[in-house]
RNA sequence: GGAGAGGUGGCAGAGUGGUCGAUUGCGGCGGUCUUGAAAACCGUUGAUCUGAGAGGAUCCGGGGGUUCGAAUCCCUCCCUCUCCGCCA
């Protein structure tokens, strides 16, 4: 959510910014405007009705303490009337206010200066790529054909269990995927990442704070029961442990990695693109996330990106990194780095991980705060990203990595997690 | 699942109808002392909204009510803890 600040101060410059994510804000910054002095015009009558409330109470008390309960009765009556006026003022108020909120969240965050123009993912600027290129055999395989020929992730069997989109790792499918866990959290804690294992469900409170509601509630499974979120990624958790705390100055910056399973609906999706490994319900990811001062938080996001960086290095894959257009831009993003993976097999890259920096965006909802030097109380920044996603890595490691007898070959950096050197 | 207790400022913990936004302790910050630190002592220290400012308003888990006046009384919802039961 933007801040009501930067609005009323700036609201030219909000809207020319939104222009860049092809947001038209123009009329709704105009009436997030007029909203506002509407309701300061009824809470400061409100609040003088108030006052004269209070005062007047104080003097029927002295009045009662005098004995003089004639003239009490007077002032009760004065009292009588002022309390259904500030009823009327304070429902006007409510009023204002919710309509001015109800706006607020509709206003994307606006991007940084260095996000291009554009419209679609054709947009996004090649910042470099890098990495080893691979030559694959020619009778080289997509990742889902392989994992079934190498019988490691079973995809019918989880339709039998649960549904499609909750496949079975099996054997050496399954010790790669816990390989990979422990090599990213190991990465990230050598970073300087705190490791936490956080809930995999969350109340309403948490998944409101983080943006997943109230307008992408379909997208999370929700327990009924006991009205918990299941968590879409461990940024919401993550994230949420400073909620409503304001930190203290040198506490910055704050850097926390974290494991976990994500579920995610997707409805809607289908064909090739969700085949395999691509877009799943439950998957695993590990998860970074920074809080950081707002001078320093694009030095911090660019420490991310070298860092996710290197760990794709490490896995000896084909990548290069995208700073994101505003069309394409998540609503909550001031900047992000999308790293993809080349898949000679399907022949098209694959999202790997996306970074991102979100200002005080995300910040404003969860009440993320802290003290500058004047003892004003600010909204810190928060940035995070997947440092890494492990369905669509398994993908492009073992389409990346396959030989011409379909086995794959483990990256020298994993062997140590996974203990052998060849799927086969 | 059953029974009970309770939710107050960063934390601990008083406060049961009016001068309580709230005693006190710890922590934090500033100072005195010290070569420096500790200890001791003194001072200071909640958030949000509003206002140019002085100031004003709101907040004692959430919502509603009683009252001239509520942290304090009533209703309701939520949450936490303890004991019992069940159990990885």
């Amino acid at each position: 959510m933007l801040t009501l600040k930067l609005l009323r101060e700036q609201p030219d410059f909000v809207i020319e910014r939104l222009a860049v994510k092809n947001f038209d804000a123009s009329q709704i910054v105009k009436d997030i405007l007029e909203a506002d002095s509407l309701r300061r015009a009824s809470q400061t009558k409100l609040d003088s009705t108030l006052a004269e409330q209070n005062q007047k109470a104080k003097e029927i008390g002295m009045l009662m303490k005098q004995g003089n309960k004639e003239e009490a009765e007077n002032v009760k009556k004065l009292v009588a009337q002022l309390k259904e006026q500030s009823k009327e003022l304070e429902a006007q108020m409510e009023e204002h206010n919710k309509a001015m909120n109800d706006l607020l969240v509709l206003l994307p965050n606006i991007p940084c200066a260095q996000v291009p123009a554009g419209k679609t993912a054709e947009d996004n600027v090649v910042v470099r790529e890098g990495g080893c290129k691979t030559t694959l055999p020619a009778n080289a395989k997509p990742h889902w054909e392989l994992a079934k020929s190498l019988d490691i992730i079973d995809f019918d069997l989880g339709v039998k269990l649960t549904g499609a989109g909750f496949p079975v790792y099996k054997d050496k499918g399954a010790k790669i995927q816990r390989a990979l866990i422990s090599f990213f959290l190991d990465r990230n804690t050598r970073a300087g990442y705190m490791e936490v294992q956080p809930p995999l469900v969350v109340n309403e409170a948490s998944a409101y704070a983080t943006g997943q509601l109230p307008d992408k509630e379909g997208q999370m499974y929700h327990v009924g029961l006991d009205n918990f979120y299941m968590i879409p990624t461990a940024e919401v958790p993550v994230t949420n442990i400073y909620r409503d705390c304001i930190v203290n100055k040198a506490d910055f910056p704050i850097k926390m990695t974290a494991y976990t399973q994500c579920f995610r609906r997707e409805a809607g999706s289908y064909g090739k693109d969700v085949r395999g490994l691509n877009r799943l319900h439950q998957f695993d990811k590990v998860e970074i996330v920074q809080l950081s001062l707002p001078e320093n938080s694009y030095e911090a996001l660019d420490g991310m990106v070298k860092h996710v960086e290197s760990i794709i290095q490490e896995l000896e894959l084909p990548y290069r990194i995208l700073r994101l257009c505003g069309g394409d831009m998540s609503f909550t993003s001031a900047l992000t780095y999308d790293f993809e993976v080349y898949s000679e097999a399907q022949q098209r890259w694959l999202e790997v991980s996306s970074v991102s920096n979100f200002e005080s965006f995300q910040a404003n909802r969860l009440k993320l705060r802290y003290k500058d030097d004047e003892g004003k109380t600010q909204l810190a920044h928060t940035l995070n990203g997947s440092s890494l996603a492990l369905p669509r890595i398994l993908a492009a490691l073992l389409e990346n990595h396959q030989d011409e007898q379909g086995r794959i070959h483990i990256p020298a950096a994993l062997r140590e997690y996974t203990g052998f050197e060849w799927i086969d």
